[in-house]
DNA sequence: CTTTTATTTTAGATTTGTCTAAAAATAATT
DNA sequence: AATTATTTTTAGACAAATCTAAAATAAAAG
């Protein structure tokens, strides 16, 4: 069977809202969708059909094994093509996701093994999130808030909690990147921002929301 | 201004069919884009209103300047895509077309140009059909038909008429690809077949309707 | 120069995905 | 437990792209 590029988009923001939440509520998904509740009312009755879901009338929804398959794979492309954006042609990490968000939708299969086997299968796309493999499965990373990260433990930056440009623009500006090896110097209650030091680099404080949209293993 | 799949892949077909004859014809379109004659009228009003095309009732229909721009905008992007998928992915000349149908849409300039450099600005597409470049330009191919050919002139595969995998895969199987050089032996006239002969192998012959579907360039 | 045939357009209906406004169900508060 | 507030669903309408069937125009034939 084959989706249109609207049920596809459901079926990937029900994907990222089911991760913490179990169930995934019709306001969560208008929001994320920028749509109305209405509308996503609708497309679910749709998807219950196409049997990628379950979903009872006022009781939020759930991706069954179907749905979470297909999630899968439109997030492993999604991912593969944000690699191959940075890695071959060079843009910079803070101008890929919006193209990616196009090419995701692309078909065929070929291609996408074709991709994965020229970018030498990766295993992280370029903003630290795990590329699932032809079978849905995908390194899981055990990574730490950086706001929870034990003061004076060395640490690499292994994620970051949103793909907004805004967000990307700073970190470009504070030379923080994936990989990026930091601890944490002091946290101040005021306002919980925290000062973090990077090798061969004078210390400086970042506010508690970069800190919180920046993932971290301890290294 | 943006355009959907559907109104590009109008502007597209008009702009192939426009090549020869000046003016399309309604029933044209309908049948290269698979569809009904009524539902083309419908959209050419629509693409007359959005001012690609220059279109009277019962007169066909003109591409204008910016429909010319368009479509060769998007002509670009689907020969560039497939010289990608062919030198960098490693895909069969014969397999890329569909694939490439869908990556033509994909809206980015950037993708474009970043594409595009990244192979080297490539004059030719594995077909022998010409790139246009950022401005539209693309090089003028004065090749023949294979069947125009003169007796025991050598000339070199320059392009095929058709993208169908019925014919790549017969060309495959003779070994004719593009920049094959070959020289025509006899023509026969009972059935326009051709006795060619291609360097270093013996001669054989081919069909009228396959001749027709080759174009060579003299050397 | 009529009549026949072929092409093209209109009119009205359908599907997909969306919307607004109103009704129904659930959750929260007093 | 009753009332209020929030969330969710239904009902009906709309735009895009398509279709069928019928009407209008143009081209071809006699």
């Amino acid at each position: 069977m084959s989706f249109s590029v609207t049920e596809e988009n459901y079926i990937k923001a029900i994907y990222h809202l089911q991760q913490e939440d179990g169930n995934v509520s019709t306001n969560e998904l208008a929001a994320m969708l920028h749509t109305k509740p209405a509308s996503v009312t609708d497309m679910l009755k749709k998807l219950k059909v196409k049997k990628l879901l379950s979903y009872e009338r006022y009781k939020g929804v759930r991706l069954n094994s179907e749905g979470k398959k297909l999630a899968l794979a439109i997030v492993r492309k999604h991912r593969l093509w944000e690699y191959f954006l940075v890695d071959t042609l060079q843009f910079g990490w803070d101008e890929v996701h919006e193209v990616a968000e196009e090419l995701e939708h692309i078909s065929s299969k070929k291609l996408v093994e074709k991709l994965d086997a020229f970018l030498g299968h990766p295993k992280f796309d370029p903003h630290g999130d795990p590329i699932p493999d032809s079978h849905g499965k995908m390194i899981v990373q055990q990574h730490v808030n950086l706001i929870d990260l034990p003061i004076n433990k060395m640490a690499e930056v292994t994620g970051v909690g949103s793909q907004s440009t805004e967000l990307l623009e700073l970190l470009k500006h504070k030379h923080i990147g994936i990989a990026t090896k930091l601890e944490v110097k002091r946290k101040f209650n005021f306002d919980h921002s925290i000062e973090i030091k990077i090798k061969n680099q004078n210390s400086f404080t970042i506010s508690q929301q970069l800190a919180q949209a920046l993932f971290v293993k301890p290294v």
